[in-house]
DNA sequence: AGTCTTATTTTGACGCTGTCAAGATATGTG
DNA sequence: CACATATCTTGACAGCGTCAAAATAAGACT
């Protein structure tokens, strides 16, 4: 009875778009599970208390997502998005040295590992990537940005920011490797803290760039 | 029936040192444990089948470990000491420049994680470092080899290998933090594979180092 | 209109997990 | 030989992901 009513109060504030039984369950289900994700990370999120908190039965999200890992890549779908459109708009800036937009870039990765642990954790860690779990719609968003990684350095390289002798791939791979490596020690509270991103920064930056 | 002559044979191959009921149950464990987190990672080592690999009942290795996280902590012990011993041996060797030496600490950095992948998550990753639940014997032995991470730097500043113009600190934190950063992106099984393990190395060391 | 198909959700169940409480058993000590 | 203690087992509980079968609601078709 009493979940009866909390049902409706769901369905009726999610009656926007008006459809099936809980109305939008997908997308409800993916909001809850971001913030789920967001304080209690990967091993936080259950499908039964997701559900639970949603308002529906254990299995109803499996009707939706054929298990927790497409679940996730869905969420991790999100980020990749997201991270996309914001180093696209640092990139688009005008009136700024390639070092400093570089520097900007840097930091930004940087910052949004740390703001947002629990998400760059998905994206980024072995729970998706390391048995080739990922789902074909999130490899299709995941590959690109991975690729456009690569580009980028080729680019720093002709603009003469970067060493032109070492191999654009490597060379790629060595600095999203640090990147990656400094976001992995912060977030998990190993050797370094937030108070000295900004010095980390300066210092990877000044290592890599030239003049 | 069948399970009492299985345990007596095993209490008998380990009846070396012969103490108790099992014989020398915390150091099978332990050894069992360490197995099964090589081909399983730190999730498919569940403490119901490792007692059960072992012969003995499932609430058995609660009198030798609290906890499964303390069981975890006491195989990174074994980890950081393995590891320590390793970096001591390559330190001390002769006859090689010190950017050769360090080209070969790096590489075997590199090496070691992309052998023993599952280790290198447990000693370096989030499970154990995240929400602090290192145990103080873990602690003891980890933070020294933090440290001398930062103590190696300095040295290589004063030997003219990396530039003195860096605060020691931020380097150490960026030259481990490449190095981790490209362990994660190996064992992770993301935008790097082991054949580019030695051009990686040679990149980040000429990054990293002078002449 | 009413029937039929299909999408959605629920209830029940299974095996797995970590871990606690209580009892049984063996070991070393007095 | 008795006692205390270390060790191990059995039983139990709550939580997890997920499958199968039943119930329900929505839309399509005649």
């Amino acid at each position: 009875m009493q979940k009866k009513s909390s049902k409706k109060i769901i369905k009726e504030s999610a009656a926007t778009k008006g459809s099936y039984h809980h109305g939008d369950l997908r997308s409800s289900l993916l909001e809850t599970a971001k913030a789920m994700l967001s304080d209690g990370g990967i091993e936080g999120l259950s499908l039964r208390k997701l559900a639970d908190r949603v308002g529906v039965s254990r299995t109803a999200p499996y009707h939706h997502f054929k298990d927790k890992n497409e679940l996730l890549c869905a969420i991790a779908e999100e980020g990749f998005e997201h991270w996309h459109n914001n180093a696209e708009r640092i990139f688009s800036q005008t009136g700024m040295t390639s070092k400093q937009k570089y520097h900007q870039f840097f930091q930004g990765y940087i910052g949004y590992a740390a703001e947002n642990p629990e998400m760059y954790d998905l994206m980024f860690g072995r729970t998706i990537w390391k048995q080739n779990s990922a789902t074909n719609d999130l490899r299709d968003i995941a590959y690109p940005s991975f690729q456009r990684q690569v580009e980028m350095t080729k680019k720093w390289q002709e603009q003469g920011l970067m060493s032109a002798e070492e191999d654009t791939l490597r060379l790629a791979q060595v600095t999203w490797g640090t990147m990656h490596g400094i976001a992995r020690l912060l977030i998990d509270g190993i050797y370094a803290d937030r108070n000295h991103i900004d010095e980390m920064c300066a210092c990877a930056v000044n290592l890599f760039t030239r003049e």
